[in-house]
DNA sequence: TATTGTTATACTCTATAACTATA
DNA sequence: TATAGTTATAGAGTATAACAATA
């Protein structure tokens, strides 16, 4: 058997063939958002912040009062798994719960005013991000085919 | 306070307002290959295998011989969690070790007459995946679009 | 000294079951 | 009985450091 002569003849040091998979749609979104997310962590690193905080933190702005299980689902996070994520957020004056009046099994999130100028803070890396993206997609007309074509995939 | 009760006005049981979120590039990225990932895992937990094993196999048909750190590199995996990947697959009889004879330090990665048959089976069940994710972003101009730009993010 | 594969380890994310308090 | 939040736990995936064999 030569097959490793053979493939050392055939490509040099790193170089692969990947014309299999290049275009499956899984591996491109996998690699795609893998970089993005790199971009989110490497940007947001220094305020200790992950995506899904960010994510919460923006969804209760317009939601004051949301119940918790509704947010995790909006997010597609599990409830059990959603716990650990408020508590912390609430841990550090981000969030607060409040057992609601109407069903006291429920409770319902609101972002404080800490948190609300926590966000203020973070916005301008919050545009950044979003802008090197934009650079690399080419305009904004690349972004909202991208956005739109995403949404079939999942909405 | 009354956030609670506004909340549940402006808002009923399951409707979280988006508007905030849903166009950012990463978080729609997130769910697109949540989305994705999920029908692959469907269409293949009968068959025990997962993303990243079926796109080492697609890799080595084109690739016998292929360092192991280099095959990691090329999926995005560091070569300390490519071992147990390997393990697995050699394990199964899908892939073979062989020590480089000109490098004794590296191992060559070689699909096996048996991977090409698992494979060989398998292509149907891939096909099928691809096609589901073609009906619903809506034909090849759409998928090859999308490919474009998600190559933008990351080549 | 540097590199390849390997082991060990820790940390995050995700999935499931079971408990509690309420309804 | 059913539901919301919670706890505990197990499984993936990922990141880092260190070691043996080899260069």
């Amino acid at each position: 058997m030569r097959d490793d002569q053979a493939g050392k003849v055939a490509r040099n040091a790193s170089v692969i063939d990947f014309s299999m998979i290049e275009d499956a749609v899984g591996y491109r979104l996998r690699r795609a958002q893998l970089s993005v997310f790199q971009d989110f962590n490497e940007a947001f690193s220094a305020k200790g912040l992950r995506p899904t905080d960010f994510a919460v933190l923006m969804l209760l702005t317009r939601n004051q009062g949301a119940k918790q299980s509704e947010v995790a689902e909006a997010l597609g996070i599990q409830r059990a798994n959603f716990v650990a994520i408020v508590d912390g957020l609430e841990n550090k004056g981000f969030v607060a719960r409040r057992k609601s009046e109407v069903d006291r099994r429920v409770q319902s999130l609101h972002i404080t005013e800490q948190g609300l100028a926590y966000l203020d803070d973070l916005m301008p890396i919050w545009q950044e991000h979003e802008e090197r993206l934009l650079a690399k997609l080419g305009g904004k007309a690349a972004r909202d085919q991208l956005i739109g074509l995403l949404k079939r995939l999942y909405d």
